[in-house]
Parts: C-alpha cells; sequence; structure tokens
DNA sequence: GTTTGTGAAGTATTTCACAGCC
DNA sequence: GGCTGTGAAATACTTCACAAAC
C-alpha cells in the first residue's frame, strides 16, 4: 500500500523508491512502458551489463561465435536463462551456430544506450569520493565524470585530475545547464537525500548511491546502491559454525 | 545443466558460482539447511541489514516501537513482506503495538551473527583498496581488516592506518593462521580469480569482490559482486530520450 | 548433429486479506 | 481499534523440453 512499482530494483513508497543494487533486492519488475511494448524484467537488464563484458573479452581473445551453452558455463548461469533473456529483445543466434560474439556484444550495447559517452556528476570527494573519481573503469564503459561537487568548503577549489570540485549548492543548476543525466552520491548518509533532491531538481534520472540510505526519488528515476556493508552482513548469515 | 543451486545470489556452474550483489541479480534461494530446518530465501537474507540499520537509526532517535506499516514506508517495501521475511524466524511483534525497535534491531543483529566483530582479510590496495582499507563504516558494523595483501612489491611493506602490507603469496598461509572467513577483493580483474581461489584454499567462505568478473568458487563459498560500472550500465537503458 | 527460440511447467517471491491477539 | 502472522492467491522468474533452423 502507499507504493507503485518502478524500475529502482524494489518498490517506491509515498515519497520515493527503496533500491539495493549490491545487497537490498526487492522485487524488481520494469514498469510497463508507456506504449504498447512489452515490460522487460529490471532483473533481465541487469544482467546485460555482464553478458556484454563477458562477450567484450571473447571478442578480445579472437573468439568469433559463442553458444548459450559457453556464455553461460562463463558467466555462471543457465543457457536457458540466456536465451530467454535474450528473447526480450530479438532473435540475435543462428541455430545449430549459437551467437556472432561481435555483434551480440554490439547489439546489447545498444539495447543498454552505451554506444555513446555519458556525462557523469560526482558529488562527495572525501576518500570514496576521490576513489570514484580516479576510477579508470568509468571512461571505458560508456561513462565520463564531468563535474565534481562538495559541501565541504576546504574542499571546493581543489582540482582532481583537472577537474575543480565546486560546492554543492551549484548542483542543481549545474546538472541542469549542462544536461546531466546520472549522477553519483559519495557523501554521508545524512546529506545523502538531500543531494539526491537537488540532482532530481536538475533533471538528472539515474543515481549511483554509495551513501547507507534508501533514497526517496520519484518514479521516473532509477537508484542503484552500493552497499558493501550489508553485503558482508548478509554474508556472515552463512559462514559455518565451526569455530 | 552443469549448475547447482546456491546462495551466492546466483547458480554455481561447475567449477564455481556466479553472483552480483550490486547488479547481476540471478535468482537466488538458500541451500537446505543441513538439518531439516527451514531453507529461508537469499533474497530475505539479504534484506535484513537494511532492516536493522533501519531500527539502529530509530533506536538513536528515541523510537521504542515500530509498525511494520512504518518500517516498510521508511525503506521502501511493503508492509507485508516484512511481516513475511521476520515470520521465516519467528514471531517478534506484539499485535496492535508493533515491534520493539531495540528487541528487533538485536534479534536480526543476532541472526545474522553480527553480535561479534569477525576479521577480514582485504587483498589489493591500488587507489580502491586505499580508501577501503580507510573506510571507518567496517568496523561499527562488525568487520575489522586484520591483514592486508598486495602483488605489488612496490605496495608490500607500506603500512596503512597501522596495518603492514603483506606480499600476496603468504595470502592462503596467512589467512588459514588467523581463521579468517572473510575476504575482500580490490585487485585487477585478471588476478581475482586467482585471490579467490588461494582465499578458499585458506579457509575464506564469504567474499566481497570488487574486480568486475564472476569468480567461481565451491558452493560452501558465498560472494557478492560490487559493480558499479554494470550498474551504471543497466540503469542507462530506464534514461528518457529527451535529448 | 548442433543450437536457437519459446510454449508450457515448475519454482520462487510477493501480496492479499483476515482470523486472532493485544 | 490496531497490528501481527500466515494460509491462499497472485505474480514474477527460471527451467524444461522440443520443434524448427542451420
Amino acid at each position: 500500500m502507499s507504493t507503485r512499482r518502478s524500475h529502482n530494483g524494489t518498490d517506491w513508497p509515498a515519497h520515493g523508491n527503496g533500491a539495493g543494487a549490491a545487497l537490498f533486492e526487492a522485487a524488481p519488475a520494469a514498469i510497463a512502458a508507456a506504449d504498447g511494448a512489452p515490460p522487460i524484467p529490471d532483473i533481465v537488464i541487469r544482467r546485460l551489463p555482464i553478458y556484454v563484458r563477458t562477450l567484450n573479452a571473447l571478442r578480445q581473445r579472437g573468439v568469433r561465435s559463442v553458444s548459450s551453452e559457453e556464455l553461460a558455463d562463463l558467466i555462471g548461469v543457465t543457457a536457458a536463462q540466456i536465451r530467454r533473456d535474450l528473447s526480450y529483445f530479438g532473435k540475435f543466434g543462428k541455430q545449430g551456430k549459437g551467437y556472432d560474439v561481435g555483434f551480440l556484444a554490439t547489439t546489447i550495447s545498444r539495447i543498454l544506450r552505451l554506444d555513446r559517452q555519458w556525462p557523469v556528476a560526482l558529488v562527495g570527494l572525501g576518500n570514496l569520493g576521490r576513489a570514484i573519481a580516479h576510477y579508470r573503469g568509468f571512461a571505458p564503459s560508456s561513462f565520463t565524470i564531468v563535474a565534481l561537487f562538495d559541501h565541504n568548503p576546504r574542499n571546493v577549489g581543489d582540482t582532481v585530475d583537472g577537474l575543480e570540485i565546486l560546492p554543492d549548492d551549484e548542483l542543481t543548476e549545474a546538472i541542469e545547464r549542462e544536461d546531466i543525466k546520472i549522477g553519483i552520491i559519495a557523501v554521508p548518509a545524512d546529506l545523502a537525500q538531500e543531494i539526491a533532491d537537488r540532482m532530481v531538481r536538475g533533471g538528472v534520472e539515474a543515481i549511483l548511491n554509495y551513501a547507507p540510505v534508501i533514497l526517496k526519488v520519484p518514479p521516473h528515476v532509477t537508484v542503484r546502491e552500493i552497499d558493501p556493508v550489508s553485503a558482508l552482513q548478509s554474508m556472515t548469515y552463512y559462514l559455518s559454525r565451526g569455530d
């Protein structure tokens, strides 16, 4: 009650969504497309990047063609799941042959809209934020951090890899001006919701949240949580009692 | 085919499991307990840390009692889900009243075995690894990083917060000696599987994996993936086409 | 002979809805 | 009167298994 379905990997209560990429996995389901198109389950969408990554690795190794069985073994899922996942989008394989590695990688990348570079705003440049800013893995994956913000006047004005840290009260305006649709939150828990609100006001539609809070956002905004602590805290349940 | 069910948030192929805390969410299900006990779905286990976190926040605010409805609104799920999740473990509420915040927090913490401190080994002390090592959020959450390892001789011998970085070929032995059950992998993708193998050989049963690869581990080992890139790459699917 | 794509079947997970307790 | 705990129903997701394509 008082929840609506969203594609945040969870439901969305009166004022916001909950989500949990890493640890808090409620039952997701894509919202029905505005048109009459088939609503693809969010869980399928979340698997696609792994398919792309694995296909790109194969391509790099010179592999031209792959069966659903081979791909499944590499990834650790069933072949049927891969075939079913792909079938939501079309028919990309050849019976008796499998899939063309390069074609499938390109196709899924296009489905995910990874065939372009996306500008990203990063908020919070403490330890974690700086590690994120320095991370070299985003750029080759279609994301370029183009704006940095921090609350602490001590950090504002600093330069990280040639980008100046701006005061976080300029967030909304800057995001709107630069037409940024993706934000990364790396601020303390108690500031995160306020930052999310400002991002949304500026037009952000996708938030990667490193703060340990469930953000409340409107339904058109997707949130994925990065929550290593919760991940650890759920694994302890399974540890053997041998000590 | 060639997969067995595991509690890794995914299935487990011939030699290993796949998993994806943050991004790669296959259909999980707890393995049946060795005894005749009820097999609690992994997805429920993964929600418990959020319940604990939220309850602790309430407790800190002086709130004594909470209904499933209130808790649900705070977290962004349905009240029925919270009641169902808790019912796997017992009856903790009072009709007409709700749940005692402190009691429920303590109870779930005990279920998750968070009523003690767990020693953790961290492997890889590049940018990311150092940010993890410096992170102050693990200790209050039941985890203490007690051993650091790196492959790079340039890093070995360095001290991070008073802990010396050891060469990663001492990994297995040190983990076994110190009876460490939890490992964090923050090494480049191409080294991650080898590190996971060594951890498992040393007796690790839970791995938090920051490397962008699906690790293959035996079924008694739980893996959660932290994969911000895949998280971003799945969100782009939902971005509006307004530009 | 191999492997896809997919109805149909099988599981898993969520939600409904209400009897029973406080 | 409010709220839990839970059968039963509804949904969501995965897997089976096989006809069709190569």
